[in-house]
DNA sequence: TCTGGGGTCCTAGGACCC
DNA sequence: TCTGGGGTCCTAGGACCC
């Protein structure tokens, strides 16, 4: 936009980087042969729905959420890419590690995105957004040869929104007292942070354009939607008053669900989902190092969810006693309606102590045994050991899908 | 029109305590 | 019996994110 010197100080400068493709990016980069190619990452070999794609698979009109199916008779040429969900972890932890070397006030929002406010450290790039804006792309390209997308702002939103506007390997500054400006066009469900539940009742006032924002006083979107509400109506006029928030907080709950075959009425079945999905908190608990003792059960009927919280008696990581409690809430809530979806999560999970129970035999034995199943399957892939019941994947499908979400990115990031 | 999976935050209301 | 204050915990529901 404008690179006419001098540049001055801003009251506040921020950026948001975006990863382009990122997972498709990494498996170009990995298998050179890729390279120039359309690739989808599915959900491991067997996986049906695109998780994501290269830019060459998108000129085809291939996207994120299609059928694999559907991408093939778009761009019968299509390269299907397992995802490998410890490599995107491993990728994302370097670059987010690297920024921190532009500043330490960063805020990773999501595996492939971050915020880093830069308000302090405008003097150090001689007051130039342009400068910084490169050097964070540079910054990426050098540790993972990756290509990101940055916008540039004074303020979170507009960051945000201006991040997305070139894409990909693109740079998007807006001064901050044109950001108003900027985004009075824009429809408001193009921030982030507005989708159909606040566009409707934004709608009903007349307000689709960000400009159309002050013709409502702050207080209805207060009224209706609390702080986050008011929020939004200083959002729409690029005055976004959220921070960056660079501390790591622990993770609030640490669950896994799955839509399992519609309406499955086999008792027996239903367990054996309740027991992965019991097995799979267990094993990521472990892997974080982290115990809980309350756990939330659900299962979703015609009716809609059952749920319930239940608590072992003392904190764990055990399946086996997660599963103790599915079991036993299951049997006294179940009463044989086919069953949809079922989910389990482990609530307010808190760093294992590493101590308690340790003079009892059993437990340490339980303990070396669970260390030693955590090392084959973090190598050869999820539940290659596990209960014998598992292991049935006729029974199973889908069993070895791997989670594409890295896991415990956030904590990991910290030491 | 939209799969499926893993999360967060906020609010209101009820139960219970002093 | 009614009123009022303060606090906590839990639940349910809504909205949104990648």
């Amino acid at each position: 936009m404008d690179q006419s010197l001098p540049h001055h100080k801003w009251t506040k400068m921020i950026a948001l980087m975006d990863m382009n493709a990122f997972f498709a990016s990494i498996e170009q980069k990995d298998y050179p042969w890729w390279r120039g190619r359309p690739v989808a990452v599915t959900n491991g070999k067997i996986g049906t729905g695109i998780i994501t794609c290269s830019y060459e698979a998108r000129a085809f009109g291939v996207h994120t959420g299609m059928r694999l199916v559907e991408a093939r008779k778009l761009c019968p040429q299509l390269i299907q890419a397992p995802a490998r969900p410890y490599r995107y972890a491993e990728v994302s932890r370097s670059i987010m590690h690297s920024l921190e070397n532009i500043t330490p006030d960063l805020e990773i929002f999501s595996v492939d995105e971050a915020f880093l406010d830069l308000s302090h450290c405008q003097r150090l790039y001689h007051y130039d957004p342009w400068q910084i804006g490169k050097l964070i792309k540079q910054v990426v390209f050098d540790i993972s040869g990756l290509l990101c997308s940055v916008g540039l702002s004074g303020d979170r939103s507009t960051a945000k929104w201006a991040a997305k506007q070139m894409k990909p390997n693109g740079l998007t500054i807006i001064k901050p007292e044109l950001a108003e400006q900027a985004l009075a066009e824009v429809s408001v469900t193009d921030l982030c942070g507005v989708n159909k539940g606040i566009g409707r009742f934004l709608a009903q006032y007349g307000v689709y354009r960000c400009a159309d924002m002050k013709h409502i006083p702050i207080s209805v979107l207060g009224q209706r939607f609390g702080n986050p509400g008011k929020r939004i109506w200083l959002m729409a006029q690029g005055k976004d008053p959220e921070v960056i928030n660079g501390h790591v907080c622990e993770a609030k709950t640490l669950g896994h669900g799955k839509v399992i075959p519609p309406n499955t009425t086999k008792g027996q079945t239903i367990l054996l989902y309740l027991m992965h999905m019991a097995e799979k908190v267990a094993a990521r608990l472990r892997l974080n190092q982290l115990q809980a003792q309350v756990f939330s059960i659900a299962f979703k009927t015609i009716n809609g969810w059952q749920k319930t919280r239940s608590r072992t008696i003392s904190c764990t990581d055990d399946g086996k006693q997660i599963f103790k409690l599915c079991k036993f809430f299951f049997q006294q809530k179940w009463q044989g309606e086919g069953v949809f979806q079922v989910h389990v999560a482990a609530l307010d999970p808190r760093p294992a102590s590493g101590q308690q129970d340790f003079f009892i035999k059993d437990d340490q034995d339980r303990q070396n045994l669970h260390q030693m199943i955590d090392k084959i399957n973090h190598r050869y892939g999820e539940f290659t050991l596990c209960n014998a019941p598992l292991l049935n994947r006729s029974s199973m499908p889908n069993v070895i899908a791997p989670a594409w979400k890295p896991d415990g990115h956030r904590n990991t990031l910290e030491h």
